[in-house]
DNA sequence: GAGAAAAGTCGACCGTGGTCGGTTTTTTTT
DNA sequence: AAAAAAAACCGACCACGGTCGACTTTTCTC
């Protein structure tokens, strides 16, 4: 019978996926061995590497997961006419309550996002991608409706507030910021500063007179 | 003969950061072992553990001598009646280009700072103000010309331009950006981005009219 | 200066992530 | 259907970062 390999891969590859579902969210992302992952998935350690390049691909797999995740809540439960400001936070903040939930993992998991190794670059990018496929949109429709300059790369502004973010998220880590109403707070100032610019004025240029 | 203990331990620890320094130059820093640095520096594995607690806290010690190296060359060769975009920029492609010339180095060093663990929180956060007391009075000294605005905390200003230095440094690393012009101009972009604003006028509420 | 206490040193030892060559299973070729 | 090729599987093995308790050196106390 043909593709019974196709099949079998399939099945050992969720197998991995659910054992690391599983143990990385009992017992956390550094206290689970891929020893562990490979006798939960009841499979050999060495095999593991024949469907991940390394402990943290399949921690990307889960970034994946819960970008999905992410995604679906802004669009079930966040107003899609709301403010871009408002639905960027509702975004992040969202994001941001994963990570608040599952420390040590959401910093390997930001650690590889932000500075892939190259063993992890693509994969990376990948999940980059979906970030600026989610929202980009959201920007178009506040160009229409004149809450953002028409005159910008997209993508850089996703850069942009992505940076915003990731730096809102490190206040957090080096504890300046400590609950979820202070990360709130700290990163709608950074949105709102972004947004309304950090110059005194618009429109000239900003050499001498 | 009294102090003779503080002498050595001062001794030992220089070994241990010269000994780095050469390794992690020459080798990198991932290639670099423990027993490689202890061996350098003439004492036993163990030892290291009471002068440092981890290996990603020798690396922050780097990062406190780079810091210090790049604010160095920022005050000799920046001309500090420059633009605020200009400056920053002369600061951060400084901090770039040592990146750029150990990239793995860089990886694990920016990795630490921006996402710490719990170990090195505290040695972050010290680099981290290090970095505010360098760029706050070069806010200072801008909004006194009129290039930015008064109204705002100094601090996250700092972490705004902070930010968007990373995603910047984040966007070499995913190999969006490729040469050290391409970051360059991305950096400009962004920080340009920031100082205009993204929002398509000034001075009105960001609610309904 | 003798003895006790404290501080510093050390390398064998642990569990880890990742590798490798030999073995089994599936697919392709004839 | 037999043989050959390819792919997947495995666990012993490696070097690593980090720990630990036994040991040495310095300092303190009398």
């Amino acid at each position: 019978m043909i593709g019974t390999r196709e099949k079998k891969k399939l099945a050992t590859r969720t197998a991995i996926l659910e054992a690391a579902m599983r143990l990385f969210t009992e017992k956390g992302y550094d206290n689970t061995s891929i020893s562990d992952l490979a006798r939960t998935a009841g499979i050999g350690k060495g095999t593991i590497y024949t469907y991940f390049a390394g402990k943290s691909e399949i921690l990307l797999a889960f970034c994946e997961q819960q970008l999905a995740f992410v995604s679906r809540e802004l669009r079930d439960k966040s107003d899609p006419d709301a403010s871009l400001l408002r639905r960027l936070l509702d975004l992040f903040m969202g994001e941001f309550r994963f990570i608040s939930k599952n420390p040590e993992f959401g910093r390997t998991m930001l650690r590889e996002m932000v500075f892939p190794k190259e063993m992890t670059v693509e994969r990376s990018r990948e999940i980059d991608d979906k970030y600026i496929d989610l929202l980009v949109p959201m920007f178009r429709k506040a160009q229409k409706r004149g809450e953002l300059r028409t005159d910008l790369e997209l993508i850089l502004v996703t850069g942009h507030f992505y940076a915003l973010y990731i730096m809102t998220v490190s206040g957090w880590y080096m504890g300046r910021l400590k609950t979820e109403e202070d990360v709130a707070m700290g990163m709608e100032f950074l949105f709102q500063q972004a947004l309304s610019g950090l110059a005194p004025a618009r429109g000239g240029e900003m050499t001498e007179p």
